[in-house]
DNA sequence: ATAAATACTACTAAACAGATAGGATATATA
DNA sequence: TATATATCCTATCTGTTTAGTAGTATTTAT
């Protein structure tokens, strides 16, 4: 399961790549408003997609965030792995998580092939979306 | 991710595959100490297993644990599903385990379809795989 | 100056993860 | 029948994560 925080950030960062038609940036109370999501819980998101280089933010008066790069250049997988962490079933088979077991060799482990199948079918279909390829148009 | 309980699980369920050759019970301490599980904590996911018949159990001396079931005919989905619930990515895209989401609507849900999709690769690679299958034999 | 936005720090409640402790109960066998 | 040995069951515990909330500081357009 993802969490509620990680589909939050998805939808934030869908809602402004669907509003960014003029460069006025998008208020976080407006699109903890449309979205549904709780204001204070969606300003730590935001700042936290900022603080990874996925938002730019604009402070003060008319101020609000944008999207850093081009909507078709945020992948999916980024934004998870930013939010949530590891897409891996097992820490010993993440790509940028990777965290060796405490009770199995990985040469003999059972279980570590099936995981690396999952990880592969996730991944192709995960890293083949972006921000863009989300949105209305 | 899934948890460490549920690795335990399918780590113990291969476990007594590999070592039902005679009509013995094997015991939760052999599996302990064979897979570096705590046997206090090894002994719930065990009792776990017999309460949803993956397991029958024998108490009292020389009991111990034997599968109720072919190992061919215990899916890794369906222990899955027992220790750590559902395998989807979202509650509302889960077959066993469906949850509405709060705040959105399924029909205009842009993030919906990418999930199912990551739901049916992952089935199509889980559900092929037994406890039989990832045993040596 | 003021209104309105983000930035930041701190806190909280509830659930979950990963166990541990101790006693009750059942069973093989001497 | 006594005993050793296994599962069964209830309760408890510590730390982490999840999902927020509250309040204040700072920045900026007008």
């Amino acid at each position: 399961m993802i969490s509620n925080k990680c589909k939050y950030a998805i939808r934030a960062l869908v809602h402004i790549a669907n509003n960014e038609q003029d460069d006025k940036p998008v208020m976080t109370s407006d699109i903890a408003h449309e979205q549904q999501i709780p204001r204070k819980f969606l300003e730590i998101i935001l700042r936290e997609l900022r603080n990874n280089r996925i938002l730019e933010s604009k402070r003060g008066k008319d101020g609000g965030f944008r999207l850093l790069r081009a909507a078709e250049d945020i992948s999916l997988t980024e934004v998870m792995r930013i939010i949530d962490g590891p897409i891996a079933m097992l820490p010993c088979v993440s790509l940028n998580y990777y965290r060796k077991c405490d009770e199995c060799e990985e040469e003999s482990c059972e279980i570590k092939g099936v995981f690396e199948q999952v990880r592969d079918r996730t991944l192709e279909i995960l890293n083949g979306q972006t921000i863009k390829s989300l949105t209305l148009s």
